[in-house]
DNA sequence: TCGTATATAT
DNA sequence: TGAGATATATACGA
């Protein structure tokens, strides 16, 4: 194992590592190699009850071996070691970043610590660790041999080596939950190889100490800045934007200072939840999963999650009201000011919103990963806003509902789609004894109040951010939701918040705690950060690669397929201006041929599969072709549910195409296989998302099993690029793309679509058509089109015999389709214009990269960085 | 059932 | 750096 795990001499990481930690050389400063080792630190490392320190010895030469041969080559050897460093699992630089040995014993405990405090950056696995491991897993028998064969690149990085990074959000975050300036540093001290640098000393205080002392709280509808301090109060009102914001009101005119005050809520009677008391039922099988949580905390003792903080905060707060139209703007400010605000919801006393009787199913398992997500948020025995990041599959929503069910106030839910509105009204029912009547749909189709004082609404963020003419029903609905005082609110895909019309939904709403649920916390825009304010910090994040071992989600074998032009092809793409390019690589008939051979090598494999295509043309020429349901943005509801119910009972449907709307919210559990045919744009968000499509299906327990991921990409061009960028994430999350340049089987395959010249030639001609088809040409184009997709799609689905005949009716229904769709060929028209946005595209890209790579725009770091 | 207006993401 | 272009999706009224 040793052997496999140390050596890597692959320079690529490390590299772009010593490069971002370039002030590491100028330390050098070899006292404090005596000054912080030996007697306190051994002292201290007596952290780990359970694993004794013959443990932690014995592992002493393994790891020194390793480890040298991966940091050996690369600036670390300076580094003033403690003298029992073996023993320590983590180096600290002085920019930040945190690189933890993954195979140290105690390093899950650190794990739970880092991500709690930190940002985890990547996961890096080894290289011949990965590729072998993936040779033993996939034995020939489930993965297509030329598959395991055609392995030429491997993505990954040495041994188990976790990346982290320090920012003041995830300071922010780590106070929100309850840690203190001093536990950090201590723990941070005693896991630490090397003394921690003053600079990260420093940044730790500053980030840390103001933080949490000043909170949000909503009172019979109103906001009230709210802190035990009255001196920051008075320091926050004498900067402008907050005084503008706040609102006067009699109470505290003549006050002192012109500031409420009055009795903090006392804590101290309340049991404190944490999850493992508040989740219902006692004989929940959760209970022993949280007890050994709970140990694991208690090795880092000093970090106490549940910490009382009855101690620090005394029985006097002060406040002062600001209007609700402008928390938002506070908030930001208050950040801005280093004085985040934290907002949290003291539901058990909170005796004048009604409580609604609601708890999970005696049933429900909740697993130990989202119980520990949930202590985050209930760890003091009041809910903390923020967000909770968990792979597709993982089982967000359980944990949403959960933690409504502690809650047990009013709660409005809000998701991106009407579909999913569905499905959590769906997932409430099946995950807890609330009432249908309790639930209260908002959507287009249905706008329904919920019966009695209190109960859920679910609804979609478009229809709450509105702000056109809504019908009569939808205006009615607002009002009782703006009239409402929410215990509760559920963001779900809360990535989607940031934007211009979404995050309107935070100031329309008026609500006590929020948690936003998300699978992927990226844009390919620098708004993600917002959601620090606009929400709260991360509570909680998983690794995917964690989560999969465990067998919490699938297995996935990632796998890039270099489909090469076709010489016809190629041509037309090199001629062709950008916006016709995509299309043309879109359709290459190598990937044509690549996706069919996929499906059907798949399908005789019994796996169920989804094919994505963002472009809707391709969509619907490769459905068509291949003669399979899809669905598209405007297949009706009806429609869609027919298709996904033969997808996943109907043994002869095995196959959709999606275009994105399959992207969120679309829950399809049975799905084991993803083709990504047009992959263009590099959105990590996307890709991310997709491959969660997979996460969750049944058979991941299934010894060996694997879920399968492939991106068809044609070869030479533009998506090379893309599909490089929109990988990033799964990277980081430790996943390894394979690239396979050749389908060897596909030679020997019969009936592959597109093999002749003819029919090549004849593709490229309606491809090359539909570029064409402008505005005035409509009649031709119609015409043309309608015989490429409609008239092949109608013939299949009246021509009963095939696969198809139980689907027949929807596909029929798709003949109209097929009329939409030339829309849709008509609006790919016009591509003339289209020239220059191509040139921006990479450039746009690579500046959004720095932005994001920079990340630090927040006043500390630049206060940070501008100490050095 | 359609067309229009408006939203997001890139 | 920001504004514009484009594709796709949704809400709603006629």
């Amino acid at each position: 194992m040793a052997t496999k795990r140390g050596p890597s001499d692959d320079g690529e990481k490390p590299s772009r590592r010593r490069r971002e930690q370039g002030p590491m050389h100028d330390v050098d400063n070899p006292e404090m190699e005596d000054d912080d080792t030996n007697e306190d630190y051994s002292s201290m490392l007596n952290v780990p009850k359970h694993a004794t320190m013959d443990v932690v010895s014995q592992s002493h030469n393994f790891q020194r071996d390793s480890v040298s041969k991966i940091f050996g080559n690369h600036d670390y050897t300076w580094l003033p070691l403690k003298q029992d460093h073996e023993s320590r699992p983590l180096w600290i630089t002085e920019d930040g970043h945190i690189i933890l040995e993954g195979f140290s014993p105690i390093a899950e405990k650190a794990i739970d610590f880092l991500i709690t405090i930190a940002e985890p950056v990547s996961r890096y696995d080894d290289q011949n660790d990965i590729s072998s491991d993936i040779v033993e897993r996939c034995d020939y028998d489930i993965m297509p041999v030329q598959v395991t064969k055609m392995i030429l690149r491997l993505e990954s990085r040495p041994s188990h080596i976790h990346e982290y990074r320090l920012t003041p959000y995830s300071l922010y975050a780590a106070v929100s939950v309850g840690l203190e300036t001093e536990d950090i540093i201590e723990v941070l001290s005693r896991l630490s190889k090397v003394p921690v640098p003053e600079s990260i000393l420093g940044l730790i205080r500053d980030c840390t100490l103001s933080y949490g002392k000043v909170k949000l709280v909503l009172k019979h509808n109103r906001y009230f800045v709210e802190s035990s301090h009255p001196e920051m109060l008075q320091k926050l009102l004498r900067d402008q934007v907050i005084r503008e914001a706040r609102v006067v009101g009699d109470e505290d005119a003549s006050a002192a200072g012109g500031l409420i005050t009055g009795k903090a809520p006392n804590a101290k009677d309340l049991t404190i939840p944490g999850i493992k008391k508040d989740v219902p039922d006692p004989n929940k099988p959760a209970n022993g999963a949280g007890t050994s949580a709970r140990s694991e905390d208690e090795i880092f003792a000093v970090v106490g999650l549940d910490k009382d903080d009855d101690d620090i905060e005394p029985d006097d707060v002060h406040s002062f009201e600001i209007g609700s139209s402008s928390v938002e703007i506070v908030k930001k400010r208050c950040n801005e000011l280093d004085y985040p605000m934290l907002e949290e919801y003291d539901f058990r006393n909170d005796t004048r919103n009604p409580n609604l009787e609601m708890d999970l199913k005696p049933i429900t398992v909740i697993r130990p990963y989202q119980e520990k997500s949930l202590s985050k948020m209930f760890g003091n025995g009041r809910a903390r806003s923020g967000i909770i990041v968990l792979p597709c599959g993982a089982g967000k929503t359980l944990v949403g509902i959960t933690a409504a069910c502690t809650v047990k106030k009013n709660t409005l839910v809000l998701c991106t789609s009407s579909v999913s509105v569905l499905q959590w009204k769906q997932q409430f029912l099946l995950w807890s004894n609330i009432k249908p009547h309790q639930i209260a749909l908002f959507t287009a189709d249905q706008k329904e109040k919920f019966l009695g004082a209190s109960g859920i609404v679910i609804s979609t963020y478009s229809m709450v951010a509105n702000t056109r003419n809504r019908s009569h029903d939808a205006e009615k609905m607002m009002k009782f939701l703006r009239s409402q005082e929410w215990g509760f609110l559920l963001l779900d895909e809360v990535h989607v918040v940031p934007a211009n019309m979404f995050r309107k939904v935070l100031t329309t709403i008026a609500a006590h705690a929020k948690l936003g649920l998300t699978a992927t916390l990226v844009r390919e825009d620098e708004k993600i950060d917002d959601l620090n304010f606009l929400i709260g910090p991360k509570l909680y994040e998983a690794n995917w690669m964690d989560l999969a071992s465990r067998g919490h989600i699938a297995n996935v074998q990632c796998a890039e397929v270099w489909c090469p032009m076709t010489p016809a092809f190629y041509r037309e793409y090199l001629r062709e201006n950008s916006r016709k390019r995509a299309l043309l690589y879109v359709m290459n008939p190598n990937k044509f041929q690549a996706c069919q051979y996929l499906i059907r090598y798949h399908e005789e494999r019994g796996d169920k599969i989804i094919v994505f295509s963002d472009n809707v043309f391709a969509l619907v020429a490769y459905a068509r072709k291949l003669e399979k349901p899809f669905i598209y943005g405007e297949t009706s509801q009806q429609e869609r549910v027919r298709i996904l119910q033969n997808f996943q009972h109907n043994p002869q449907i095995n196959t959709i195409f999606l275009s994105k709307v399959g992207d969120t919210s679309i829950d399809l559990p049975e799905a084991t296989c993803l083709i990504q045919v047009s992959s263009h744009y590099g959105s990590r968000r996307q890709e991310a998302q997709r491959l969660g499509r997979i996460l969750r299906a049944k058979r991941r327990n299934d010894e060996g099993f694997n879920a399968f991921f492939y991106s068809l990409v044609s070869k030479d061009t533009q998506e090379m690029y893309y599909s490089t960028k929109r990988q990033q994430f799964l990277i980081d999350q430790g996943y390894a793309f394979k690239v396979i340049t050749n389908l060897d089987g596909m030679d020997q395959e019969q009936d592959l679509v597109y093999s002749t010249p003819a029919e090549q030639l004849s593709l490229l001609q309606t491809v090359l058509l539909a570029q064409e088809s402008a505005a005035d040409m409509n009649a031709d184009v119609e015409h043309d089109d309608y015989d490429l997709t409609g008239n092949t799609v109608r013939r299949t689905g009246a021509g009963g015999g095939s696969i198809l005949s139980h689907v027949g009716s929807s596909v029929a229904g798709g003949s109209n389709g097929a009329r939409r769709s030339v829309g849709g060929l008509k609006s790919l028209s016009g591509g003339d214009q289209m020239a220059y946005i191509e040139y921006n595209k990479p450039v746009n890209m690579k500046d959004k990269d720095k932005n994001r790579d920079k990340g630090e725009h927040h006043a500390l770091f630049k206060k940070y960085y501008n100490k050095k």
